[in-house]
Order: structure tokens, then sequence, then C-alpha cells
DNA sequence: CGATTACTTGGACGATAGTACAACTAGTAC
DNA sequence: GTACTAGTTGTACTATCGTCCAAGTAATCG
């Protein structure tokens, strides 16, 4: 098995190599010609292979965005999860995160929003697009205990992206950094009803 | 003016009447297919008219999804208009106006949320998209002077909205308004940098 | 070596897309 | 009545789509 192994894994890593490669294209397209824009064929074309290969790894077009979004999904899971598990100030990390999308991380935060915009249509990929979001509600609850200041920080979190996305909101660390924060600690006197 | 005014008003109310019914069909094709559905002969089919009287009115699919965004933006933007004009707890409002979108809602917001994430590849749309955005920042206005508790209230309102529609959250009206407070009523310490 | 398997190719099929266009209808002007 | 114009229809052209398939290549196994 393990003889037999290595060389299959051999031939397997040099597919999923391709498989990598084909994603990337995908979110490339996605990224220039947002998500309608993904075919088997522009992909192809993107990732310098014939129509045909595009299939053979990705028999569907659902496939082929159910993986672009898992890859996406995955990254920013990692980057959420270093600044979880990282020293430093939590909340200016992810402010710090935030801002990005407005500076060279705008494209890909665009094809990420665009794809989770999708996940509503498609039961598949709704709980891809729902981990993002469970990230930055755990980073969260490093720092409170109270749920709904957790449910607080990432709509704020939610709600800041999509200004500096659609809106071109200013994007200044320090700005999201006090919102951000205004929705954690905020000194509520829990007003009844 | 006024004579011959009558008549080509008239007609010309018979064409705007065509025009409303096509948009609330392209509204209803998005709400039931997506964005990417939206196609001259879905919508023509969906309004049980013939392809070509859709390019008649519309003849080019932009012009057809502008005309249907800006519509949609022109009802949210009359509903919280009427929000801050009436009487009453305006942040309770807006929390009922939010929480709608987890009921009957729902779809109509969904199609909302697609067609604004379309604005961000189509700079003509982005306008339309900005305004409802600018309508809940006038009425945060009349809540407070701040300007950060009003991008505040702006964002908590936008990732709660995400948060109901990906995430299925619960959506109850109490637990909304009282996040949103969060964001206008937090006695911050402004904490330095 | 042949056999097997993963990988890759070019080309094809039917379906559907956007769009254009000439003809037809109905209401209005004179 | 005729002339005109907005509204409406059926049809057709071309392009592109998803998907499939038979054939070819290259690496590995026995």
């Amino acid at each position: 098995m393990n003889d037999e192994g290595e060389h299959i894994d051999g031939r397997k890593a040099r597919g999923n190599r391709r498989r990598a490669e084909i994603i990337e294209a995908t979110l490339a397209v996605v990224t220039r010609d947002g998500a309608a824009g993904v075919t088997h064929r522009t992909v192809a074309k993107q990732a310098g292979i014939t129509t045909s290969l595009s299939t053979y790894y990705f028999a569907t077009l659902d496939d082929l965005l159910v993986a672009a979004l898992s890859s996406v999904a995955d990254t920013y899971t990692a980057r959420i999860r270093q600044i979880i598990d990282g020293p430093g100030d939590k909340l200016r990390a992810l402010a710090e995160l935030i801002v990005e999308s407005a500076g060279p991380g705008r494209e890909r935060a665009l094809a990420e929003r665009e794809l989770s915009t999708l996940a509503a249509r498609r039961p598949a990929l709704a709980p891809v697009a729902r981990r993002w979001r469970e990230d930055v509600a755990e980073l969260a609850a490093t720092l409170t205990d109270d749920p709904e200041a957790i449910a607080a920080l990432v709509a704020a979190s939610d709600g800041l992206c999509t200004a500096i996305l659609i809106d071109n909101a200013p994007a200044d660390t320090g700005y999201v950094h006090r919102i951000l924060a205004r929705a954690v600690h905020a000194h509520h006197a829990t007003a009844a009803s």
C-alpha cells in the first residue's frame, strides 16, 4: 500500500497541482470579469490549458465554483486563525485585515463577496460561505463573553468590508479599529425592550 | 403643447406601464433564479410578453439591470424616509425593517443584495447601490452627531442584513435593536491610536 | 517489452444567449 | 378616409455556452 501509495501520490500530486492552477485561474476570472464570467472556456484560457482539461478536473461548473469559494475561504480562515493564535492586539489586527480590502486585496475581497452572494442560492456553498463569519466570531470570543458583543463585532466587520468594497469608504486602520472597538466594548446599559 | 401633451402623455403612460411590468418581471426572475438568470428571454416569459418587446424598452441587458436596481433602491429609500419623517422610535423601526429580511421580504432583499454586488463591477450602478447606505446614515444622523457612531450604525445594519440573509441568523427584533443601539449609544472612552 | 492508468487534446453536439430587423397593429392627427 | 407613430410580433443571425467523446501522450507497473 505504501509502495504503490508513493507512486499514486506522485500522480495525484500532479493532478492536484493542476487543480490548484485551475482554481487560481478561476479566481483570476472572477476578479477580472465577476462570477458571471466564469465558464469552462474562460477559465481554461486563463490557465493556458484546453477547455476539456478544465472539465476533466471539474466535471461541472458548480464543482469549479465550490472549489474556488472553498479556496478563498481557506485562505481567510488561515489569516484569522493566525491572528487568534498570534500575539498582539487582536482587534487591531482584524482592523488591518479589513483595511486590506481597500488596497491590494481589494479584487480578491470583491471576488470573495461575489462568491458568497452566489452561495445564497446554492445550498452546497452555504457552509463554506458561513465559515469566515464563524472565524470572526471566534476571534471576538477571545475578547468578550457577551454573545451580543460578538454578534455586533461580526456585523460591524462585515458592514465595514461592504462599505470599503462597494462604497469606496475611507479605510483608515485607526478609524476601522475604533468602530470595531465600539461594537465590542460598548458600556451598554441594557435598556429594556 | 397641452393638447398634444395629453395625448402624448397617454402613449407614454402606456409605455411606462410596460416598463414597470418588465422591471417587476426582472425582479421576479432575480428573486427566483438570481441575477445570473436575467436574460431578455426569461424576463419576457416572466412578463408574458415577447422577447422583442423587452429589447424594445431596454435595448441592452445592462439597461434592464440598472432599471431594476434603481427600482428596488427607490422602494427602500421610500421606506427609510418614511421612518425618518415618521414618529416613534426610529432605531426600533430600522430594526423591524432589517428583520423583515428574514420573513416575507427575504427574497426581495436577496435580490437587492445580488444587484448591489453586481454594482461593484458597473460604475453606472454604483451611485444607485450607494443610496440605501446614505439613507441609513441619514437616519442615524437624527440619533447622534458623532460621525463614527453613524458609520458604526450603517455597518451594523449592513452586517446584520448579511447575517440574516446568508447565515439565516436568528432575526429577533429586540436582538437586532440591541445590537444597533450598541453601535449608536456606545459610551466609548475614545481610546487613543 | 506490453499493459495500465492518469493526463491531455481537438472537435463536436445541442441549447441558449444577445441582438437586429422587417412586418404587423392600434391609436392619433389632419 | 390617409399619414404617422408608438407599440408589438415572429423570425433569424451569429456567438458562446456546458458537456461529451474518441483519440493521443506520458508515466508507472509487472
